[in-house]
RNA sequence: GGCGGCGUAGCCAAGUGGAUUAAGGCGACGGUUUGCAAAACCGUUAUUCGUCGGUUCGAAUCCGACCGCCGCCUCCA
């Protein structure tokens, strides 16, 4: 039994069959890049991540590519809304592509914080205006297209699947329309592939039809073709996306090419804060920066990127997830828990005795792995994967207890929370900063007098001392525990 | 207004016709351990799944109405 994936575009879950044996092209769609980045990429970048990272898992050769999109996309089809690469860039007294360069590897920054593999390729909007202007004279040539007044607009009447993905038909679409439709367009549901720009408009190419400006669906048709193929295996992206963007894309892809652009559509839901739409206006958009920093008049304190990744994964994809400051707090708590029990198993391993794997204990991981890729397998369920780990780090613990537990029997647990927690859900790291030299190593040693003194205190039976110290640390957020092998200290979680 | 989805304990969240005690995490409470803590371990914490009806031998799971929330229909992931 495989995995299955729910594809958007059947409605139901299907199990997955890559078109060429053993390899995966995936194509998720990227950020904009005009502003920081927040919650809302952590949910859906984070799920997608974990698609990637369990594809290849179960031995599959992933190709994933997820694009930049950099270029402003100027009015839709009203005559209204603004660029927003053109609305950053003068808040910011910048060039667009200063702009875009700024946040693109400000999101590649907090994408690795989230522990997010980076996509093999992300291919910016602007370095194919080329090919997407092939593509548009395909499209013209093969009679899907017109041009008019300088832009060039896709025929929706032409392509009889159109609507297929979101499930709506041209009349309920007309019926809905509200703004104001352009004069150039045929038919209001025609969509542009090629914009005529205005002289003032920054960022402008030449092309057959005048100075221009791509359409926004065109550059994930046209990059995911140019690297993975006329047909690719997964599209991944927003729920919001699913119309008019990704249904735009199939429209021109299939089009164009006479054949499937997608075999599987994946799409992941919204979030909330505080059970609302995220919004600027609602004070309750929090960006990445302020959730790693605690920098919201919303949170308590700072929330670690990986305590954040851990809450994306305690929900299903497709489920709507609602940050808010308990369930961050519930979620760092959990990762705490998780974390210093791997820390603990390894740090036992380096002092263990020699010996056997004990079967009992190789039973109950065997039966951990089986069930966690069967949850897996089952649409990507890491709300129950996720609950294996926590058997995992119940077992770990029980282990540890037993003195006489083998460094055989400890790195059979370990290589599973490395595995699972860390190959597939990435919440698990390789290693973690030693905190002794996190800061500055003055302090750990600072640290260790003050230990030595109170454990001096302790032997002379005066506690009301030991414990003074202890508060006093503890007040500067150092937590002392003392463990059966000597007093530890951590930084107050 | 049209289309789609959701509503499970104090909080987050699986499960979506029949084994099930309705996973797991957080929090809270009790116990073991500890000089006291912390951490860890053990135990308790939803006779009930938004409300009201219906279908069925049987529903949190299917149907209807109502209430609340979310998304798309306007380039937000």
């Amino acid at each position: 039994m495989g995995l299955s994936l729910y594809n958007s575009l059947t409605r139901r879950k299907e199990e997955f069959k890559p078109l060429k044996k053993g390899k995966v092209g995936i194509y998720v769609c990227g950020p904009t890049v005009y502003g920081e980045t927040h919650l809302g990429h952590a949910k859906s970048y984070v799920s997608f991540d974990v698609l990637i990272r369990y594809l290849r898992y179960i031995g599959y050769d992933v190709t994933y590519v997820q694009n930049i999109t950099d270029v402003g996309h100027l009015l839709g089809d009203a005559q209204e809304g603004q660029d927003r690469m053109m609305v950053a860039a003068a808040r910011e007294h910048k060039h667009p592509m200063a702009i875009a360069e700024y946040y693109t590897r400000n999101y590649f920054r907090d994408m690795d914080r989230l522990n997010c593999v980076r996509p093999d390729i992300s291919p910016r909007a602007t370095g194919h205006i080329v090919e997407q202007i092939e593509m548009v004279k395909t499209l013209l040539e093969k009679g899907f297209a017109y041009e008019a007044n300088g832009s060039v607009y896709f025929d929706v009447s032409k392509f009889r699947d159109y609507g297929k993905l979101s499930s709506r038909n041209t009349e309920e679409m007309l019926a809905g329309v509200r703004v104001e439709v352009s004069q150039d367009k045929r038919n209001p549901v025609d969509f542009a592939l090629w914009k005529k720009a205005e002289p003032n408009h920054i960022m402008q190419w030449p092309s057959p039809w005048g100075m221009g400006f791509p359409g926004w669906h065109l550059e994930c048709s046209v990059m995911a073709m140019k690297y993975l193929g006329k047909t690719i295996d997964i599209h991944g992206g927003g729920l919001d996306n699913k119309f008019p963007h990704h249904e735009c894309e199939i429209a021109q892809s299939e089009a164009a090419n006479g054949v499937q652009f997608v075999r599987y559509w994946v799409h992941n839901n919204m979030v909330t804060v505080d059970g609302q739409k995220m919004s600027r206006s609602l004070n309750n958009f929090i960006n990445l920066k302020q959730a790693f920093s605690g920098t919201h008049e919303r949170l308590t304190r700072y929330y670690e990127p990986l305590a954040i990744r851990q809450l994306v994964l305690n929900s299903h994809y497709r489920s709507p997830l609602d940050f808010s400051d308990a369930a961050l707090f519930g979620a760092q708590s959990g990762y705490n828990r998780i974390t210093e029990t791997v820390q603990a198993v390894r740090k036992r391993m380096a002092q263990a005795e020699r010996g056997e794997l004990a079967p009992k204990t190789g039973e109950q991981l065997k039966h951990l792995r089986e069930k966690f890729e069967a949850a897996m397998n089952d649409d990507l369920n890491t709300s129950i994967a996720l609950a294996v780990l926590f058997d995992l780090v119940r077992l770990a613990n029980k282990l540890l207890e037993d003195n006489k537990t083998t460094m055989e029997t400890l790195n059979a647990v370990e290589i599973l929370f490395s595995r699972l927690g860390g190959d597939v859900l990435g919440i698990v790291q390789d290693e973690y900063p030693q905190l002794e030299h996190a800061d500055n190593e003055s302090i750990g040693k600072l640290v260790d007098i003050v230990i030595e003194q109170r454990n001096e205190a302790r032997k002379d039976r005066n506690f009301t001392k030991a414990d003074n110290l202890r508060g006093r640390l503890e007040d500067i957020g150092i937590v002392l525990e003392d463990k059966p092998d000597g007093t530890q200290w951590r930084w107050k979680g």
